[in-house]
DNA sequence: AGCTTTACCTTGGTATACCAAAAAGGTGTA
DNA sequence: TACACCTTTTTGGTATACCAAGGTAAAGCT
């Protein structure tokens, strides 16, 4: 496995890691040298980290202090809009040559998935399915927004925990769309796919908020 | 004027401000030592504020070593894309009351754009166009992407010699057809609208890109 | 001269030291 | 008890010190 080349990126994946496990909860308060006593990293590393995983959404700086970005329905409801906009925007610019080339791997994404039983395991293939319809866009920045749409979304996916099993009919069909060079169907189906799978999120969401928010103050607005 | 609440604050935006005024030219190598001594600020905070700057695409690392981002045409298509994709998503994704209540601004910058005349001035005002549009969609992350967009072009924009006072008349005709809620006018007038400017961005740097090459090594591709 | 080798110096990466501001805790008074 | 005031501690922000790797130039060998 790919090792830390430097202690910030160790730093980095250790505190990425404690987050997205929600060993650290959301909303918590951290110091830079209780990390910096925890990881046995410098400050100096600990500090770039965490900026690091500022941009990333998943750290926050709330006055003097850092702070385990909270869970927020709002912001959640816009990631999933951006990540829509992103990958519809991605098909729609997708050429058949393009297509050629990469249905293969996303059929190989299908078969892999069919096996998938460990959460871990399903969460990280469908973020690899999505990712694999941005990159139909050739488009870095396209590709990226949606990794880091995927990533910011990720713990409120295992909190609504959502496996979706049966999303993958609909993943299915959308690759069989694209295969038939059919768009504007691949559109629609991807459309209405994560249009169904929002609404879910934040349905379950809403719905446990109260006991989350007890559990493990969970949410707030900032 | 807001003044740096922080060093790594201040570092940074002068930073910025050399590189977006080519002070620094692309593809410019730079130290943390040189910078230390130029901005009278310490490395730890010199160091801090170029990773910012990493991320905002304005800098790179190159093995060991930082660098002022050369420009890169085949980023540039990629980033009218992305730019593209997030405007017709952020125009597709308006309500009537949202537009209803920002009309009145987009009418406002196009007025106070009427009587801009030197390039800083119109630069910016097209920057607030965009950005006007992003906001409808009243996603952070749409908006935040535009911004982030439009500042990684700003230098090849620069460097074409983009003054293009004629496309306010295109703007104009963008927000009466939002004004009109001709949201499928109003998506097919801005792809025209980013497409021609790309195109013509790309042509006029593919057209200089020896002279400017020879005249600073403007280019390469890594 | 041409090539290798070695000493030195620059550079980014990291750790430590220092500071001021804010928070926490305690103490005295009304 | 409640509140204001002071002391102490904690915390993020910043500067400096240290290190190892990589590069450069000078010296030495053939």
């Amino acid at each position: 496995m790919g090792k830390p080349a430097t202690q910030v990126q160790h730093a980095e994946t250790k505190l990425r890691q404690l987050i997205l496990n929600m060993n650290i909860r959301p909303g918590e308060r951290m110091t830079e040298r209780h990390i910096e006593g925890m990881l046995g990293v410098s400050r100096t590393s600990v500090r770039t980290a965490l900026l690091h995983l500022v941009n990333e959404g998943l750290v926050s700086q709330q006055g003097r202090g850092w702070i385990v970005s909270p869970i927020d329905l709002d912001e959640i409801s816009q990631l999933c809009t951006y990540r829509k906009i992103l990958e519809l925007g991605a098909i729609g610019h997708c050429t058949p040559a393009i297509i050629r080339s990469d249905i293969a791997q996303g059929e190989q994404l299908l078969s892999a998935a069919a096996s998938m039983t460990a959460y871990e395991e399903c969460d990280q293939a469908g973020y690899d399915f999505h990712l694999w319809i941005a990159t139909l866009s050739r488009n870095d920045f396209v590709i990226q927004g949606v990794e880091n749409a995927t990533l910011r979304l990720r713990r409120a996916r295992w909190l609504a925990d959502d496996h979706n099993r049966n999303e993958w009919d609909e993943h299915r069909a959308i690759v069989a769309a694209l295969k038939e060079a059919d768009l504007t169907k691949a559109s629609r189906l991807t459309e209405d796919f994560l249009q169904r799978k929002r609404q879910k999120l934040l349905g379950v969401l809403q719905e446990k908020k109260k006991l989350l928010t007890e559990q493990g103050a969970l949410f707030f607005p900032v």
